[in-house]
DNA sequence: GGTCGTCCTTGCCTGTCCAGCATCGATCGG
DNA sequence: CCGATCGATGCTGGACAGGCAAGGACGACC
């Protein structure tokens, strides 16, 4: 003794329009079909719904109830599949990224903005964490989009090229090398040389740049984040390579910024998620909304270009 | 672009077991049914809602959408029919009862007791009034059924007999006619006799009563209402005649009853319901449990008796 | 009070959609 | 590499919704 959902629509339109001839307009059928659809509600519930005179229709008490329950019923369904349908859109719905650190606080922050004005009842919630664990959370699942500086890629994983984000050298104010238009690893590996922590992506692409540069035993100066290393620098207490994507955190502290030439010049930065993974609309939405970024060349800090 | 609930359960139950096979087993019906079912809900929403492989079904980010959605929608369905299903039986609803007070303090309380140990789930609502009203708020379809004392009907109206009602004369303890076996309305209006208020079904009819008695003026004493009657009587100032039903409320004084003799000795009381509009499930229930209670007898004070 | 008109009902028909059956194709395990 | 299992698909039958047209009842209006 299922009600069915055009049941419940079609007794719903006729008790309240009071007429069958009415609610056949509304709903753009014929009114006799209405009435068998009520009378087959009618003989399945075992009850009479509605009085009918040839003036008008009125409802039983049964039928009020059956009105009441009709009309919870399918402002319900309504409400649902409206929702289901701005999901579907990308218009509501969750996104989650992992990031690294460093640009979880440059490159997401725009991108969050704009997915935002889009789309207000999108949640975006970000996990930055380390080297690695972005790309391990893309892969257990918790995020649905990794962004990241890829070295060689994993297998069953597909990155987009998104940005192509230079070191810069971070010299002191005032320091020798300051003064020039450009400047080496290997000149750089002669001073004291501060580095971020050892999980960190940035760490071994430096590392392996200072090993190549010639310089027997770099004297290296360990800091746990962007900021710390800012801090030192600005102390005059070393230099350091940065990418520039990083420096905005360190925006804070004095220092001069010196292009560098070498081996290794940038690393880029790509959107990455499961190859056979399908993205959710969020997700979806956000990675468009990335990819739009990179088309319109929205504005990056000197250093980072978009990739073609 | 709506879902249909055949299509919502075929898919919650597929998504659920991760399996058309099994989901089909469930559902009762063939595989390849529910196969189509989800197909054509792909087709409708425009995404992909199953990863099939031959080992398992998994849920898309879409598809997980949708079967929140879609246990949202079936659970709510099944709690909203299934409470139809209630109302219908008359284990859920509200019946209003219009009556009169004396009725509404003996005779329906055992009936509402009655009622909720078989439905506890359906509310009763009584409405006292005087005399007349209680018919009034039936015709104006305040109240489902009415419990009065009816003269003559009124035309659309029902009336089905209940109780035999016998007026016994009410006395001082003492009083002279306290010892007899039965006493007359000609003996009654000799004494200084108490009437309830001037719109209670009771007083007409015991002004019938003294005027054909052949006494030519009574003398009256006004009460408000029944307990007054019984504080006036208790006291020894007047004697009264009241039907059996109403003595229960002035059972706090003390007081002896007598047997009347009489061309009024009695009255009849009715439930009525309006002719033809039909009964709720639940004040049709009310309606059975009356009528089971004059068919088993049901114990009623002294001086009142079940109609056959 | 009679007649007309309106509105619901019902019989008949058609098209569509759901369900069953049989089969195919793909994939995973041995 | 082969067999088994599971989902997809072509085909067919049946149920049900919907349209059309005629029937019947009640209210309204004259």
């Amino acid at each position: 003794m299922d009600l069915t959902l055009r049941q419940l629509e079609v007794f719903a339109t006729v008790a309240r329009r009071g007429s069958f001839t009415e609610a056949a307009e509304r709903l753009h059928v014929a009114q006799s079909s209405l009435s068998r659809t009520v009378k087959s509600m009618e003989r399945s519930l075992g009850v009479s719904l509605l009085e009918r005179t040839t003036r008008r229709v009125r409802c039983t008490p049964e039928g009020e109830e059956v009105l009441a329950v009709a009309e919870r019923l399918l402002s319900r369904h309504r409400a649902e599949m409206n929702g289901l349908e701005r999901y579907l859109r990308g218009d509501r719905g969750t996104v989650t990224v992992s990031t690294l650190p460093s640009l979880a606080a440059t490159l997401l922050p725009p991108a969050i903005v704009r997915l935002r004005e889009e789309a207000p009842e999108v949640d975006v919630h970000v996990l930055d964490g380390m080297a690695e664990s972005a790309l391990d959370r893309l892969e257990a699942g918790e995020s649905d989009l990794a962004l990241v500086a890829v070295g060689r890629l994993r297998p069953g994983l597909h990155a987009s090229a998104l940005v192509r984000d230079r070191f810069l050298a971070v010299l002191p104010p005032g320091h020798h090398l300051a003064e020039r238009d450009e400047t080496t690893w290997a000149e750089l590996a002669a001073e004291p040389f501060v580095v971020t922590g050892g999980d960190s992506s940035v760490r071994r692409v430096v590392e392996d740049a200072l090993r190549d540069s010639g310089v027997d035993e770099p004297h290296l100066i360990q800091a746990g984040n962007i900021s710390t290393v800012g801090g030192l620098i600005g102390a005059g207490i070393g230099v350091s390579a940065l990418p520039a994507l990083t420096l905005p955190l360190m925006g804070f502290a004095e220092h001069a910024r010196v292009p560098l030439q070498g081996p290794v010049t940038e690393r880029r930065i790509s959107v990455v998620v499961p190859e056979h993974r399908t993205l959710g609309p969020a997700a979806a939405r956000l990675l468009r909304v990335l990819r739009r970024m990179r088309a319109l060349e929205h504005p990056l800090p000197e250093g980072a270009v978009w990739e073609p």
